[in-house]
DNA sequence: GTACTGTTTTTTGTATACATCGTGTGTTCA
DNA sequence: TGAACACACGATGTATACAAAAAACAGTAC
Protein backbone atom coordinates (compact mmCIF):
# COMPACT_ATOMS: atom_id res chain seq x y z
CA UNK A 1 0.00 0.00 0.00
CA UNK A 2 1.45 3.89 -0.69
CA UNK A 3 1.67 6.53 1.93
CA UNK A 4 -1.46 8.47 0.06
CA UNK A 5 -3.74 5.30 0.39
CA UNK A 6 -2.41 4.25 4.17
CA UNK A 7 -3.22 8.11 5.08
CA UNK A 8 -6.94 8.00 3.43
CA UNK A 9 -7.54 4.33 5.09
CA UNK A 10 -6.09 5.46 8.85
CA UNK A 11 -8.27 8.82 8.16
CA UNK A 12 -11.30 7.00 7.14
CA UNK A 13 -11.06 4.09 9.79
CA UNK A 14 -10.58 6.58 12.43
CA UNK A 15 -14.08 8.53 11.28
CA UNK A 16 -15.97 5.69 10.87
CA UNK A 17 -14.84 4.92 14.64
CA UNK A 18 -13.63 1.07 13.28
CA UNK A 19 -10.45 2.61 15.13
CA UNK A 20 -11.94 3.04 18.55
CA UNK A 21 -11.59 6.72 19.96
CA UNK A 22 -7.88 6.60 22.69
CA UNK A 23 -7.07 3.43 20.87
CA UNK A 24 -3.21 2.80 20.85
CA UNK A 25 -1.85 2.68 17.46
CA UNK A 26 1.34 0.48 17.62
CA UNK A 27 3.74 1.09 14.62
CA UNK A 28 4.70 -2.41 13.64
CA UNK A 29 1.28 -3.80 13.80
CA UNK A 30 0.08 -0.93 11.28
CA UNK A 31 3.06 -1.87 9.32
CA UNK A 32 1.93 -5.62 9.37
CA UNK A 33 -1.66 -4.69 8.65
CA UNK A 34 -1.15 -2.15 5.77
CA UNK A 35 2.46 -3.45 4.11
CA UNK A 36 4.22 -0.28 4.40
CA UNK A 37 7.67 0.13 6.07
CA UNK A 38 7.83 2.11 10.09
CA UNK A 39 9.37 5.13 8.24
CA UNK A 40 6.22 6.43 6.14
CA UNK A 41 3.81 4.96 8.32
CA UNK A 42 5.79 7.53 11.39
CA UNK A 43 5.36 10.17 8.53
CA UNK A 44 1.75 9.04 8.09
CA UNK A 45 1.00 9.53 11.77
CA UNK A 46 2.60 12.72 12.32
CA UNK A 47 0.57 14.19 9.66
CA UNK A 48 -2.55 12.73 11.18
CA UNK A 49 -1.46 13.84 14.56
CA UNK A 50 -1.15 17.71 13.02
CA UNK A 51 -4.96 17.34 11.63
CA UNK A 52 -6.11 16.20 15.23
CA UNK A 53 -6.79 12.64 14.02
CA UNK A 54 -4.50 11.36 16.48
CA UNK A 55 -2.39 12.02 19.63
CA UNK A 56 1.24 11.56 20.10
CA UNK A 57 3.18 11.15 23.26
CA UNK A 58 6.68 11.06 22.99
CA UNK A 59 8.73 7.78 23.23
CA UNK A 60 4.73 6.67 23.78
CA UNK A 61 3.72 5.78 20.56
CA UNK A 62 0.26 7.59 19.10
CA UNK A 63 -3.59 6.72 20.10
CA UNK A 64 -6.58 7.58 17.85
CA UNK A 65 -7.97 10.99 19.62
CA UNK A 66 -10.20 10.41 22.55
CA UNK A 67 -13.97 11.85 22.42
CA UNK A 68 -14.42 12.55 26.23
CA UNK A 69 -17.02 14.88 27.51
CA UNK A 70 -15.32 18.01 27.64
CA UNK A 71 -14.65 17.73 24.29
CA UNK A 72 -18.36 17.53 23.45
CA UNK A 73 -18.83 20.32 25.27
CA UNK A 74 -16.69 22.26 23.65
CA UNK A 75 -18.28 20.96 20.56
CA UNK A 76 -21.59 22.18 20.96
CA UNK A 77 -20.09 25.41 21.86
CA UNK A 78 -18.25 25.77 19.14
CA UNK A 79 -19.53 24.61 15.85
CA UNK A 80 -22.20 27.18 15.28
CA UNK A 81 -20.05 29.94 15.35
CA UNK A 82 -17.30 27.79 12.73
CA UNK A 83 -20.26 26.48 10.73
CA UNK A 84 -21.95 29.83 10.68
CA UNK A 85 -18.87 32.00 9.41
CA UNK A 86 -17.83 29.22 6.78
CA UNK A 87 -21.49 29.07 5.64
CA UNK A 88 -21.23 33.13 5.16
CA UNK A 89 -17.81 32.99 3.24
CA UNK A 90 -18.70 30.19 0.80
CA UNK A 91 -21.94 31.84 0.09
CA UNK A 92 -20.01 35.20 -1.10
CA UNK A 93 -17.18 33.31 -2.40
CA UNK A 94 -19.04 31.37 -4.45
CA UNK A 95 -17.31 29.55 -7.75
CA UNK A 96 -18.85 27.31 -10.16
CA UNK A 97 -16.26 24.59 -9.20
CA UNK A 98 -16.91 24.51 -5.54
CA UNK A 99 -20.60 24.26 -6.49
CA UNK A 100 -20.13 21.39 -8.87
CA UNK A 101 -18.15 19.38 -6.03
CA UNK A 102 -21.06 20.19 -3.74
CA UNK A 103 -23.81 18.69 -6.06
CA UNK A 104 -22.22 15.89 -6.91
CA UNK A 105 -20.86 14.50 -3.42
CA UNK A 106 -24.80 15.59 -2.48
CA UNK A 107 -26.03 13.48 -5.06
CA UNK A 108 -23.69 10.65 -2.92
CA UNK A 109 -24.81 11.42 0.37
CA UNK A 110 -28.49 11.45 -1.23
CA UNK A 111 -27.84 8.00 -2.17
CA UNK A 112 -26.13 6.75 0.49
CA UNK A 113 -29.60 8.01 2.39
CA UNK A 114 -31.68 6.09 -0.02
CA UNK A 115 -29.43 2.97 0.67
CA UNK A 116 -29.55 3.51 4.26
CA UNK A 117 -25.88 2.85 4.45
CA UNK A 118 -24.22 4.69 7.37
CA UNK A 119 -20.96 4.65 6.85
CA UNK A 120 -21.13 6.07 3.52
CA UNK A 121 -23.64 8.32 4.61
CA UNK A 122 -21.07 10.10 7.44
CA UNK A 123 -18.71 9.94 4.53
CA UNK A 124 -20.21 12.10 1.78
CA UNK A 125 -21.82 13.80 4.76
CA UNK A 126 -18.09 14.98 6.14
CA UNK A 127 -17.20 15.62 2.55
CA UNK A 128 -19.72 17.94 2.15
CA UNK A 129 -18.91 20.22 4.71
CA UNK A 130 -15.49 20.20 3.77
CA UNK A 131 -16.00 20.93 0.21
CA UNK A 132 -17.99 24.33 1.70
CA UNK A 133 -15.18 24.96 3.63
CA UNK A 134 -12.68 24.94 0.66
CA UNK A 135 -15.02 27.50 -0.89
CA UNK A 136 -14.98 29.18 1.56
CA UNK A 137 -11.36 29.80 1.34
CA UNK A 138 -10.39 31.02 4.82
CA UNK A 139 -6.95 29.48 6.00
CA UNK A 140 -7.56 30.26 9.64
CA UNK A 141 -11.30 28.73 9.85
CA UNK A 142 -10.51 25.90 8.27
CA UNK A 143 -8.22 24.16 10.57
CA UNK A 144 -10.89 24.64 13.16
CA UNK A 145 -13.53 23.12 10.81
CA UNK A 146 -11.67 20.09 10.22
CA UNK A 147 -10.92 19.62 13.98
CA UNK A 148 -15.09 20.25 13.75
CA UNK A 149 -15.85 18.12 11.65
CA UNK A 150 -13.43 14.78 12.66
CA UNK A 151 -15.55 14.85 16.15
CA UNK A 152 -18.69 15.91 14.20
CA UNK A 153 -18.45 12.48 11.55
CA UNK A 154 -17.63 10.20 14.71
CA UNK A 155 -20.49 11.13 16.86
CA UNK A 156 -22.91 11.00 14.16
CA UNK A 157 -21.80 7.39 13.59
CA UNK A 158 -24.67 6.39 15.49
CA UNK A 159 -27.10 9.14 14.19
CA UNK A 160 -27.08 7.26 10.74
CA UNK A 161 -27.76 3.95 11.94
CA UNK A 162 -31.42 5.31 12.43
CA UNK A 163 -33.65 2.72 14.02
CA UNK A 164 -37.16 4.55 14.08
CA UNK A 165 -39.20 6.28 11.70
CA UNK A 166 -38.38 9.06 13.00
CA UNK A 167 -34.84 9.21 12.73
CA UNK A 168 -35.30 8.23 9.74
CA UNK A 169 -37.48 11.28 8.60
CA UNK A 170 -34.59 13.33 9.94
CA UNK A 171 -31.86 11.98 8.08
CA UNK A 172 -34.29 12.94 5.23
CA UNK A 173 -34.43 16.39 6.72
CA UNK A 174 -30.66 16.84 7.11
CA UNK A 175 -30.21 15.90 3.32
CA UNK A 176 -33.08 18.26 2.34
CA UNK A 177 -31.32 20.91 3.99
CA UNK A 178 -27.97 20.33 2.28
CA UNK A 179 -30.43 20.89 -1.36
CA UNK A 180 -31.54 24.05 0.23
CA UNK A 181 -27.67 25.22 1.49
CA UNK A 182 -26.56 24.74 -2.19
CA UNK A 183 -29.42 27.02 -3.51
CA UNK A 184 -28.30 29.68 -0.87
CA UNK A 185 -25.01 29.47 -2.06
CA UNK A 186 -26.19 29.66 -6.19
CA UNK A 187 -27.66 32.71 -5.25
CA UNK A 188 -25.26 33.78 -2.91
CA UNK A 189 -27.14 34.53 -0.06
CA UNK A 190 -25.52 34.89 2.68
CA UNK A 191 -28.01 35.48 5.35
CA UNK A 192 -29.88 32.92 4.23
CA UNK A 193 -27.26 30.33 4.15
CA UNK A 194 -26.24 31.02 7.60
CA UNK A 195 -30.20 30.73 8.37
CA UNK A 196 -29.83 27.58 6.68
CA UNK A 197 -26.68 26.46 8.57
CA UNK A 198 -27.72 27.23 12.16
CA UNK A 199 -30.62 24.66 11.15
CA UNK A 200 -28.57 22.21 10.16
CA UNK A 201 -26.71 22.09 12.73
CA UNK A 202 -29.63 22.54 15.51
CA UNK A 203 -30.94 18.92 14.01
CA UNK A 204 -27.59 16.74 13.89
CA UNK A 205 -27.40 18.89 17.64
CA UNK A 206 -30.11 16.79 18.57
CA UNK A 207 -29.02 13.90 17.42
CA UNK A 208 -26.41 13.75 19.07
CA UNK A 209 -27.63 14.74 22.59
CA UNK A 210 -29.86 11.75 22.24
CA UNK A 211 -26.42 9.94 21.99
CA UNK A 212 -25.09 11.23 24.94
CA UNK A 213 -28.02 11.14 27.03
CA UNK A 214 -30.16 8.59 25.85
CA UNK A 215 -33.75 7.90 27.12
CA UNK A 216 -33.46 6.36 30.17
CA UNK A 217 -34.17 2.45 30.55
CA UNK A 218 -37.90 1.74 32.02
CA UNK A 219 -38.26 1.34 35.17
CA UNK A 220 -39.64 -2.39 34.98
CA UNK A 221 -36.98 -4.04 32.71
CA UNK A 222 -39.34 -7.06 31.70
CA UNK A 223 -42.16 -5.09 30.95
CA UNK A 224 -41.90 -5.30 27.10
CA UNK A 225 -41.51 -8.78 27.37
CA UNK A 226 -44.94 -9.06 29.76
CA UNK A 227 -46.32 -6.78 26.95
CA UNK A 228 -45.35 -9.46 24.44
CA UNK A 229 -47.33 -11.97 26.07
CA UNK B 1 20.61 18.59 18.41
CA UNK B 2 17.68 17.15 19.46
CA UNK B 3 14.42 16.32 17.81
CA UNK B 4 12.30 18.86 20.83
CA UNK B 5 15.22 21.41 19.85
CA UNK B 6 14.98 20.73 15.93
CA UNK B 7 11.07 21.45 16.20
CA UNK B 8 11.39 24.63 18.48
CA UNK B 9 14.23 26.23 16.67
CA UNK B 10 12.79 25.71 12.98
CA UNK B 11 9.29 27.06 14.46
CA UNK B 12 11.08 30.35 16.14
CA UNK B 13 13.12 31.03 12.65
CA UNK B 14 9.63 30.79 10.77
CA UNK B 15 8.01 33.25 13.31
CA UNK B 16 11.10 35.87 13.42
CA UNK B 17 11.00 35.56 9.68
CA UNK B 18 14.20 34.19 9.71
CA UNK B 19 13.39 31.62 7.50
CA UNK B 20 11.72 33.67 4.97
CA UNK B 21 7.82 33.18 4.04
CA UNK B 22 7.67 30.79 0.45
CA UNK B 23 11.39 30.00 1.09
CA UNK B 24 12.33 26.05 0.19
CA UNK B 25 13.50 23.78 3.04
CA UNK B 26 15.65 21.55 1.01
CA UNK B 27 16.49 18.30 3.72
CA UNK B 28 19.83 17.75 3.02
CA UNK B 29 20.71 21.14 4.08
CA UNK B 30 18.78 21.42 6.97
CA UNK B 31 20.26 17.80 8.02
CA UNK B 32 23.78 19.78 7.95
CA UNK B 33 22.42 22.80 9.78
CA UNK B 34 21.08 21.32 12.58
CA UNK B 35 22.86 18.01 13.01
CA UNK B 36 20.26 15.51 12.60
CA UNK B 37 19.33 12.84 10.02
CA UNK B 38 17.14 13.00 7.40
CA UNK B 39 14.41 10.17 9.36
CA UNK B 40 14.18 13.18 12.61
CA UNK B 41 13.80 15.84 10.45
CA UNK B 42 11.05 14.77 7.55
CA UNK B 43 9.46 13.80 10.85
CA UNK B 44 9.50 17.67 11.98
CA UNK B 45 8.59 18.79 8.90
CA UNK B 46 5.62 16.91 8.68
CA UNK B 47 4.32 18.14 12.48
CA UNK B 48 5.40 21.68 11.71
CA UNK B 49 3.43 21.47 7.98
CA UNK B 50 0.69 19.84 10.45
CA UNK B 51 0.81 22.97 11.99
CA UNK B 52 0.68 26.08 9.14
CA UNK B 53 4.12 26.96 9.85
CA UNK B 54 5.52 24.96 6.18
CA UNK B 55 3.98 23.58 3.07
CA UNK B 56 4.42 20.14 2.13
CA UNK B 57 4.56 19.39 -2.09
CA UNK B 58 4.76 15.71 -2.46
CA UNK B 59 8.15 14.65 -4.11
CA UNK B 60 8.65 18.71 -3.93
CA UNK B 61 10.31 19.07 -0.72
CA UNK B 62 9.19 21.43 2.06
CA UNK B 63 8.51 25.54 2.00
CA UNK B 64 7.82 27.94 4.81
CA UNK B 65 4.66 29.41 4.61
CA UNK B 66 3.78 31.64 2.47
CA UNK B 67 2.15 35.26 3.65
CA UNK B 68 0.58 36.74 0.11
CA UNK B 69 -1.92 39.35 -0.20
CA UNK B 70 -5.38 37.29 0.09
CA UNK B 71 -4.12 35.15 3.02
CA UNK B 72 -3.68 38.88 4.91
CA UNK B 73 -7.12 39.92 3.48
CA UNK B 74 -8.74 36.27 5.65
CA UNK B 75 -6.47 37.06 8.78
CA UNK B 76 -7.79 40.34 8.66
CA UNK B 77 -11.82 39.00 8.28
CA UNK B 78 -10.80 35.74 10.49
CA UNK B 79 -9.35 37.57 13.45
CA UNK B 80 -11.80 39.40 15.34
CA UNK B 81 -14.09 36.84 15.68
CA UNK B 82 -11.36 34.13 16.74
CA UNK B 83 -9.73 36.21 19.33
CA UNK B 84 -12.90 37.70 20.63
CA UNK B 85 -14.51 34.12 21.25
CA UNK B 86 -11.12 32.80 22.75
CA UNK B 87 -10.87 36.10 24.89
CA UNK B 88 -14.56 35.39 26.33
CA UNK B 89 -13.65 31.25 27.09
CA UNK B 90 -10.67 32.08 28.54
CA UNK B 91 -12.38 34.60 31.27
CA UNK B 92 -14.78 32.14 31.86
CA UNK B 93 -11.98 29.40 32.30
CA UNK B 94 -9.58 31.32 34.29
CA UNK B 95 -7.60 28.79 35.73
CA UNK B 96 -4.67 29.88 38.57
CA UNK B 97 -2.02 28.26 36.70
CA UNK B 98 -3.30 30.02 33.75
CA UNK B 99 -3.34 33.07 35.40
CA UNK B 100 0.25 32.77 36.61
CA UNK B 101 1.63 31.79 33.16
CA UNK B 102 -0.10 34.91 31.19
CA UNK B 103 1.18 37.09 34.28
CA UNK B 104 4.96 35.65 33.90
CA UNK B 105 4.76 35.91 30.01
CA UNK B 106 3.52 39.58 30.15
CA UNK B 107 6.56 40.15 32.55
CA UNK B 108 9.04 39.27 29.86
CA UNK B 109 7.16 40.99 27.18
CA UNK B 110 7.67 44.31 28.81
CA UNK B 111 10.86 43.48 30.11
CA UNK B 112 11.88 42.99 25.67
CA UNK B 113 9.50 46.31 25.25
CA UNK B 114 11.77 48.47 27.53
CA UNK B 115 14.76 46.71 26.09
CA UNK B 116 13.11 47.54 22.35
CA UNK B 117 14.13 44.44 21.27
CA UNK B 118 11.76 43.35 18.48
CA UNK B 119 12.47 40.02 18.21
CA UNK B 120 11.64 38.86 22.02
CA UNK B 121 8.55 41.33 21.87
CA UNK B 122 7.32 38.94 19.43
CA UNK B 123 7.97 35.91 20.65
CA UNK B 124 6.59 36.95 23.92
CA UNK B 125 3.67 38.45 22.61
CA UNK B 126 2.81 35.15 20.55
CA UNK B 127 3.39 33.07 24.09
CA UNK B 128 0.88 35.61 25.46
CA UNK B 129 -1.66 35.05 23.13
CA UNK B 130 -1.41 31.17 22.86
CA UNK B 131 -1.37 30.82 26.60
CA UNK B 132 -4.54 32.59 26.67
CA UNK B 133 -5.88 29.69 24.43
CA UNK B 134 -5.19 27.61 26.66
CA UNK B 135 -6.47 29.15 28.87
CA UNK B 136 -10.04 29.36 27.04
CA UNK B 137 -9.48 25.31 26.84
CA UNK B 138 -11.14 24.97 23.30
CA UNK B 139 -9.73 22.17 21.30
CA UNK B 140 -11.59 23.33 18.46
CA UNK B 141 -11.10 27.21 18.32
CA UNK B 142 -6.99 26.54 19.00
CA UNK B 143 -5.90 25.29 15.96
CA UNK B 144 -7.41 28.36 14.09
CA UNK B 145 -5.80 30.45 17.07
CA UNK B 146 -2.70 29.17 16.12
CA UNK B 147 -3.14 29.59 12.63
CA UNK B 148 -3.65 33.17 13.45
CA UNK B 149 -0.96 33.49 15.44
CA UNK B 150 2.21 32.17 13.22
CA UNK B 151 1.06 34.73 10.58
CA UNK B 152 0.19 37.39 13.07
CA UNK B 153 3.55 37.30 14.30
CA UNK B 154 5.39 37.22 10.92
CA UNK B 155 3.33 40.13 10.55
CA UNK B 156 4.00 42.34 13.65
CA UNK B 157 8.07 41.71 13.24
CA UNK B 158 7.50 44.86 11.54
CA UNK B 159 5.80 46.45 13.66
CA UNK B 160 8.01 46.03 16.38
CA UNK B 161 10.91 47.10 14.98
CA UNK B 162 8.99 50.50 15.57
CA UNK B 163 11.00 53.62 14.42
CA UNK B 164 9.33 56.83 15.25
CA UNK B 165 8.19 58.21 18.85
CA UNK B 166 4.30 57.77 17.84
CA UNK B 167 5.08 53.72 17.39
CA UNK B 168 6.74 53.18 20.25
CA UNK B 169 3.94 54.80 22.16
CA UNK B 170 1.70 52.34 20.37
CA UNK B 171 4.02 49.59 21.53
CA UNK B 172 3.54 50.56 24.97
CA UNK B 173 -0.34 50.56 24.70
CA UNK B 174 -0.26 47.44 23.19
CA UNK B 175 1.49 46.03 26.58
CA UNK B 176 -0.58 47.90 28.96
CA UNK B 177 -3.62 46.63 27.04
CA UNK B 178 -1.94 42.97 28.68
CA UNK B 179 -2.12 44.09 31.71
CA UNK B 180 -5.42 45.29 31.90
CA UNK B 181 -6.47 42.13 30.22
CA UNK B 182 -5.39 39.77 32.57
CA UNK B 183 -7.22 42.17 35.18
CA UNK B 184 -10.36 41.25 33.29
CA UNK B 185 -9.53 37.50 33.27
CA UNK B 186 -8.95 38.03 36.89
CA UNK B 187 -12.41 39.12 37.61
CA UNK B 188 -14.08 36.72 35.46
CA UNK B 189 -15.47 39.37 33.07
CA UNK B 190 -16.05 37.88 29.67
CA UNK B 191 -17.60 41.18 28.25
CA UNK B 192 -14.72 43.47 29.32
CA UNK B 193 -11.87 40.88 27.86
CA UNK B 194 -13.38 40.93 24.60
CA UNK B 195 -14.06 44.49 24.82
CA UNK B 196 -10.04 44.69 25.70
CA UNK B 197 -9.25 41.96 23.23
CA UNK B 198 -10.61 43.89 20.04
CA UNK B 199 -9.11 47.24 21.25
CA UNK B 200 -6.31 45.13 21.01
CA UNK B 201 -6.54 44.22 17.86
CA UNK B 202 -7.46 47.15 16.13
CA UNK B 203 -4.15 48.59 17.34
CA UNK B 204 -2.53 45.56 15.90
CA UNK B 205 -4.43 46.10 12.87
CA UNK B 206 -3.69 49.44 12.19
CA UNK B 207 0.36 48.73 12.51
CA UNK B 208 -0.44 45.51 9.66
CA UNK B 209 -2.11 47.72 7.47
CA UNK B 210 0.80 50.40 7.73
CA UNK B 211 2.96 48.24 6.91
CA UNK B 212 0.80 46.66 4.02
CA UNK B 213 0.06 50.16 2.54
CA UNK B 214 2.56 52.51 4.10
CA UNK B 215 2.63 56.03 3.48
CA UNK B 216 3.68 56.90 -0.29
CA UNK B 217 7.16 58.20 -0.71
CA UNK B 218 7.04 62.21 -0.76
CA UNK B 219 6.67 64.11 -4.05
CA UNK B 220 9.41 65.56 -4.40
CA UNK B 221 12.15 62.67 -2.74
CA UNK B 222 14.55 65.79 -2.35
CA UNK B 223 12.83 67.57 -0.12
CA UNK B 224 13.93 66.36 3.31
CA UNK B 225 17.63 66.84 2.31
CA UNK B 226 16.65 70.59 0.88
CA UNK B 227 15.13 71.04 4.70
CA UNK B 228 17.96 69.75 5.91
CA UNK B 229 20.20 72.97 4.21
C1' DG C 1 1.76 -11.01 51.11
C1' DT C 2 3.71 -6.81 49.44
C1' DA C 3 7.00 -3.72 47.78
C1' DC C 4 11.18 -2.88 45.58
C1' DT C 5 14.86 -3.75 42.29
C1' DG C 6 17.32 -5.81 38.52
C1' DT C 7 16.73 -7.97 34.14
C1' DT C 8 14.29 -9.12 30.02
C1' DT C 9 11.36 -7.85 26.37
C1' DT C 10 8.82 -4.88 23.69
C1' DT C 11 8.31 -0.47 21.54
C1' DT C 12 9.80 3.83 19.99
C1' DG C 13 13.63 6.86 18.04
C1' DT C 14 17.61 7.44 14.78
C1' DA C 15 20.99 6.63 11.15
C1' DT C 16 22.11 5.01 6.75
C1' DA C 17 21.70 2.77 2.39
C1' DC C 18 18.90 2.19 -1.54
C1' DA C 19 14.84 3.26 -4.76
C1' DT C 20 12.14 6.51 -7.11
C1' DC C 21 10.75 10.82 -8.89
C1' DG C 22 11.45 15.51 -10.89
C1' DT C 23 14.40 18.68 -13.21
C1' DG C 24 17.96 20.53 -15.93
C1' DT C 25 21.11 19.97 -19.65
C1' DG C 26 22.85 18.34 -23.80
C1' DT C 27 22.29 16.23 -28.12
C1' DT C 28 19.87 15.09 -32.21
C1' DC C 29 16.67 15.59 -35.77
C1' DA C 30 13.33 18.26 -38.40
C1' DT D 1 17.24 27.68 -35.23
C1' DG D 2 13.97 25.43 -32.56
C1' DA D 3 11.79 21.62 -30.48
C1' DA D 4 11.78 17.16 -28.54
C1' DC D 5 13.81 13.33 -26.47
C1' DA D 6 17.22 11.00 -23.53
C1' DC D 7 20.31 10.95 -20.04
C1' DA D 8 22.39 12.43 -15.77
C1' DC D 9 22.12 14.66 -11.52
C1' DG D 10 20.02 15.99 -7.39
C1' DA D 11 16.33 15.76 -4.36
C1' DT D 12 12.64 13.26 -2.07
C1' DG D 13 10.55 8.66 -0.59
C1' DT D 14 11.25 3.98 1.53
C1' DA D 15 13.28 -0.01 3.81
C1' DT D 16 16.13 -1.91 7.21
C1' DA D 17 19.42 -2.20 10.88
C1' DC D 18 20.76 -0.45 15.17
C1' DA D 19 20.25 2.45 19.60
C1' DA D 20 17.62 4.02 23.39
C1' DA D 21 13.83 4.21 26.21
C1' DA D 22 9.80 2.43 28.43
C1' DA D 23 7.03 -1.40 30.02
C1' DA D 24 6.60 -6.07 31.70
C1' DC D 25 8.28 -9.54 34.51
C1' DA D 26 10.62 -12.24 37.81
C1' DG D 27 13.08 -12.65 41.94
C1' DT D 28 14.30 -11.33 46.50
C1' DA D 29 14.03 -8.98 50.75
C1' DC D 30 11.20 -7.30 54.28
Amino acid sequence: MKKADLYATLRARILDLSLAPGGALEETALCETYGVSRTPLRETLQRLAGEGFVTLAANRGAAVSSMDLPVIRSLMQTAPMIYAAIARLAAENTTPAGINVLKSTQRSFRKAVEQADAGQMAIHNHRFHEAIGEMAASPYLMPSLKRLLIDHTRMSQRFYNARTRAEQKTIRSACDQHDAMIDAFVQRAPAHAVALTLDHWALSRDGIERFVAPPPLPLDPTQEIKDAV
